[in-house]
DNA sequence: TAAAAATACTCCATAGGTATTTTAT
DNA sequence: ATAAAATACCTATGGAGTATTTTTA
């Protein structure tokens, strides 16, 4: 079994290489010059290849070695930051992140946590997947999520926190002859057209839209289903009818829309994300930190300070 | 001094995270698994990383293990093709060859040497200049030139050896009275015009012609100097005058010159080449071979299979 | 003659081997 | 029950040290 070239050779060549003078390369390595010399030796062993001419006085390159210096740099150089690589992605600062992301997520809180994430962890590759809440359980589950932001209640008992809980407001059209109400009771609601989301998008909360109704008893007259929430709104400045839409929204003003709240308690818009718990995983990783970590990390931090949810 | 980080280590992990099978790993790496298992733990503690989540049945890449995998093979084909690149170096098939050369070594004995080296070493890169003889003496002494085509005799005692010697015919108009002789005397020639190549091109050859011409009780009118040789018989084809050229020249027939030999003892074109005795040097590199070596190999393979100088 | 590489040795850390145990499937 | 990794322990190669010699500029 013939022996073979090492890390460790490359890096005495590079020394002895740059200085042409064993005792100085000897000690820049921390090491004596006679262990460099032999390991030197070795190596043109080796590779059979004489790299320095040396007399007693004059250590000098030969042709081989000069190329050969040149391609040993390179790859002590990737070796260095093979090294940093991998330990910068132990710590979770470097890798990927699949993300999943519903489309009220992206009116609300997704924007903000995502940049600060960004700030923070720029290595991380980011991928950013719309989708609704079933399909992002999917996809958690085959691995090819690793967190969302969806609309509880979720079928499998996910890790989850609750990042937002808002009440719904109307919006309508500046027209409209409620809109000189600052108030709305659901009742006045009752002749309505409404512009409402998919059910698919928020199945409970399209319920609690429609349970709300039923106690002032109607049934909300539906004309359009649409997505997302600016495009309902461009509908609502339209004419086309009234719609239930997030708090946040509002931010996003629209000439020829106006935004009322409801008297009565209203249906809640609520966003939570939802991730595999990794230390229930069988590679939990002791030391490996993933970058999923570090996200739920600024999600926290972002919920903290003041950031709490604007509940009721 | 805490340890490092060896090739054997990245060589040991590439092997497992490829069969994902510590037994069979070591059978391919040819160790035992419990040697193999060691040192992949070793490699874990240097990084303080862990490269893969190992029960007693299963052995998987943890994410980083997966973004290091990527670096250490791409690491470990770079030092193969390092140390493979070396050894091609040291047998000479690999490197840089400086050559210089006089116009007409361009137009007899270079092309074809220089085709026969790059068939045989096409890794070796070959840069061609084109010096008169005293400025490639320099750049021999310099170091800037590995080999010479150029004009005996030498200021110095080079490493040398003769590549062509071969007479000098003259070239005139086809409409000149002398070109229906078939050969030629000087004498013939005292009253004509010449175009002659500058003296520092080959300043022996010149003092021949000279000589030649003054033992025929003459001195010839040179109304031009040119160079290269195809130039000059240009100028002949022209009508400005008849010239000296190197009997190979013949080979590039061109319309309205013809080529007469002289019944006299005519200047001898003579080529050499010309290089430093590497082995007088006092890196003289053992088992290193140069490209120069081979050149000179190739050469003398060119002079001997019947390719012998065309002497007179 | 003096600076620097090579030799000659000694030592011990560790790569690698053998035998056995543990554990997850 | 068994395949496969881990553990325990042993061996010996060779990396690294100290002391000394050799060489050539």
């Amino acid at each position: 079994m013939a022996a073979q070239v090492e890390l460790r050779h490359l890096r005495y060549f590079a020394a002895v290489a740059q200085t042409l003078h064993f005792g100085r390369a000897a000690e820049q390595l921390g090491i004596t010059q006679p262990v460099l010399s032999d390991q030197i030796r070795r190596l043109e062993t080796l590779l059979s290849v004489q790299l320095l001419y040396r007399t007693k006085r004059v250590v000098q390159l030969t042709e081989p070695g000069r190329i050969f210096l040149a391609d040993v740099s390179r790859l002590l150089e990737h070796t260095d930051t093979a090294i940093a690589t991998v330990q910068r992605a132990a710590q979770g600062k470097l890798g990927k992140l699949a993300i999943g992301y519903t489309g009220p997520a992206l009116y609300t809180v997704l924007p903000e946590i995502v940049r600060r994430f960004r700030d923070r962890y720029p290595d991380v590759q980011l991928n950013l997947h719309e989708l609704c809440t079933p399909d992002q359980e999917a996809a958690l589950l085959a691995g090819e999520l690793h967190i969302g932001f969806l609309h509880p209640p979720l079928a499998a008992p996910w890790q989850q926190r609750e990042v937002l809980s808002e009440p719904m407001v109307v919006a309508l059209p500046d027209s409209h002859p409620l809109a000189s109400q600052p108030e709305l009771s659901i009742q006045d609601l009752s002749q309505e057209s409404f512009i409402l989301f998919p059910q698919t998008v928020g199945p409970k909360l399209y319920g609690e839209i429609m349970t709300l109704c039923a106690q002032a008893g109607f049934s909300p007259k539906v004309v359009q289903e649409a997505t997302p929430q600016p495009t309902m709104i461009g509908l609502v400045a339209a004419g086309i009818g009234i719609a239930f839409v997030s708090t946040s929204l509002q931010s996003i003003s629209r000439p020829g829309v106006v935004y009322r709240s409801l008297q009565e308690a209203t249906p809640m818009l609520k966003l939570a994300i939802a991730w595999k718990d990794s230390s229930t995983q069988h590679h939990n990783q002791s030391s490996v930190i993933s970058p999923l970590e570090h996200f739920l990390q600024v999600v926290d931090d972002w919920l903290q300070p003041g950031n709490q949810l604007p509940n009721a």
